[in-house]
DNA sequence: ATTAATGTATTAACCACTTAATACAATAAT
DNA sequence: ATTATTGTATTAAGTGGTTAATACATTAAT
C-alpha cells in the first residue's frame, strides 16, 4: 500500500492514521522494527520533521516506542493493537452511518446501496 | 442540525459539505432563499469572509446562485440536487468500504458490524 | 578508534486558512 | 428621499502546518 496523502488535511494526521492502519493490518508486525525517520520520510515524500511529528504522536498513544540510537519499534502489546483496530472500525462505522442518515437514507437504503457497491467493486 | 465544525480541516470546506447536506436533505428547499452571508456566518460562529468563500464555491458548482442585492437562493434544478445526493452517497460508501477493507475486514464482517451498530444507535 | 546511522531539537522561511475591520455599489424597505 | 440590507472586495494581522538546513548526543557497525 503506497502512501496516500492529500493536501486537504494536515499531512502528519494522515500519516498517523495510515501508520495505525499498517500496524493493525500487519504490514508492520508486532514488535518489528520500523524504517528510520529519514527513510520513512523519503518513502512518503515528506519532510523528516513531519514524519517525526507523526511518529512522536504514535509513541504518546503507545503504539510505537523508540530506542535511542537503535530505531523505532511496534509495541509488543497484542491487546493494544486489537483495541486500536476495534476503535478505528467503530469510528468509521459511526461516521458513515451518521453521514448517510444526515443525507436522508434509512438503514434499508444504506444496506442495499452498500450491497450494490461492494458487488461493483469486486469486479 | 447545528453547525458542526472542527479545527482539523479547513472550515470553508466543512461548510461546503454541510450546505450541500442541508440542500440535499431539504433543510433549504428548492429555490428557497438563504439567510444572508452575515447571518449564516453568525449562526455558524464563523467570519463572514469564510462563509462568503464557501458560498462562492457552491455557486461555482451551480447549487446556489445570488441576486446582487436581494440575496442567495438554492437552485431550482431538481436533477442537479438529485445527482449531488447520489454523488455524495457514492463517495461516502466508497471511502467507507476502502477503509474497512484496508483494516482487514471482508464484506461479511462489515455487514455484521454495521448491523450491530445500527441496532445500538437506534436505542 | 573511527564512521555511520539512530532519534531528536532548533531556527527560519513560506503558505493557506482565518479573523478583523472596513468599504463600496446596488436595491429593497421605509 | 433616506435608510438598511444585500453581495462583494480589500488590507492587515495572526495561526498552524510544512519544508529546509543544520546540529547534537548516542551507539551500532567497521
Amino acid at each position: 500500500m503506497p502512501w496516500d496523502l492529500t493536501s486537504d488535511r494536515p499531512i502528519y494526521a494522515q500519516i498517523i492514521e495510515q501508520m495505525e492502519l499498517k500496524i493493525c493490518s500487519g504490514v508492520y508486525p508486532l514488535g518489528s522494527k520500523l524504517p528510520s525517520v529519514r527513510d520513512l520520510a523519503r518513502e512518503a515524500s515528506v519532510n523528516p520533521n513531519t514524519m517525526q511529528r507523526a511518529l512522536s504522536k504514535l509513541e504518546e498513544s503507545g503504539l510505537l516506542y523508540s530506542v535511542r540510537t537503535s530505531g523505532r519499534y511496534v509495541t509488543e502489546d497484542v491487546n493494544m493493537i486489537k483495541e486500536t483496530k476495534k476503535r478505528i472500525a467503530r469510528e468509521h462505522i459511526e461516521e458513515f452511518l451518521k453521514r448517510m442518515s444526515d443525507l436522508g437514507f434509512d438503514q434499508q437504503d444504506i444496506l442495499s446501496m452498500l450491497n450494490d457497491m461492494s458487488k461493483e467493486l469486486k469486479k
